[in-house]
DNA sequence: GTAATCCCTACTAAATTGATAGGATTAATA
DNA sequence: TATTAATCCTATCAATTTAGTAGGGATTAC
């Protein structure tokens, strides 16, 4: 399942994606607009700063806004960053790879076969999309 | 992530396909194999032959075995079985649907558009997966 | 009838998720 | 400079899910 997190996090990035570049946005907008609670978008925005995809401006009409555009946000960036790793098990992770303690050889481990499977065919989604695509409304 | 109910599914599942359908395998020859605690594969296991997948002899001398040809197998079956849906929000799951409550409109959603991509390309490696393939040493 | 095996229900500890609370910090502007 | 409106940060918490454990009942081979 998708967390709550992530899936807020990708409306937040649209809605900021859609309203344009010009003036940073609001937690307080996204939520309302979004139905999200507010405090919790705070924290999700405040990780996807930290992680570089989104800019902020603190004070009176502060807000957020994206470091690059659209089109440069790749979806394996964002998805890591709120949703964690994209393999499906340690053993077949390209940044976070760690080996099982159980699988003594893992070309013989019929999990660690299946799972190098989805995980290319879920990266190759992930690389071809970006908040671009996301945000046009086709 | 994969759940270790999934992954101890899927390793037991190829353990008896590997062994040849001749004689059923019992829980503990394939909990001790795969070091799986055995009072949780026995409910894997159960809930796989509840399922239709696996079939059972009880008593002594019992044990598992499968109830198709581990090439006609299919993943999405077995992933439905232990890991769930396939689609990672239900708004767009094939055998789960369920609308969500904020989105009024899903063509519009961000969201909604992403997970159909995740979906597809992760359901198209599940629908040409069998467990013949996981059971094949190559 | 005894041993081996699956079957079933109930319980539980630990981790994760989805928040909420309260305030510190920063910046615009009157 | 005081006020207001924002982000930023830390801590806490309830509910759910996960990964098991415990104990015994039912069935079958020998």
């Amino acid at each position: 399942m998708l967390s709550k997190k992530t899936k807020y996090g990708l409306k937040a990035l649209t809605f900021i994606a859609r309203n344009g570049d010009d003036v940073p946005v609001q937690v307080g907008v996204i939520a309302k607009s979004e139905q999200i609670p507010q405090k919790f978008l705070e924290s999700i925005l405040l990780t996807l700063r930290k992680s570089g995809v989104l800019a902020s401006k603190k004070g009176k009409h502060g807000g957020y806004y994206l470091r690059s555009e659209p089109s440069e946000i790749k979806m394996t960036d964002v998805m890591r960053v709120l949703e964690g790793p994209i393999a499906m098990v340690p053993c077949v992770s390209l940044n976070y790879y760690e080996k099982c303690d159980d699988c003594p050889d893992e070309t013989l481990c019929s999990v660690h076969k299946l799972m190098i499977e989805v995980r290319d065919s879920t990266l190759n989604v992930f690389r071809n999309t970006t908040l671009a695509d996301l945000s046009s409304v086709d």
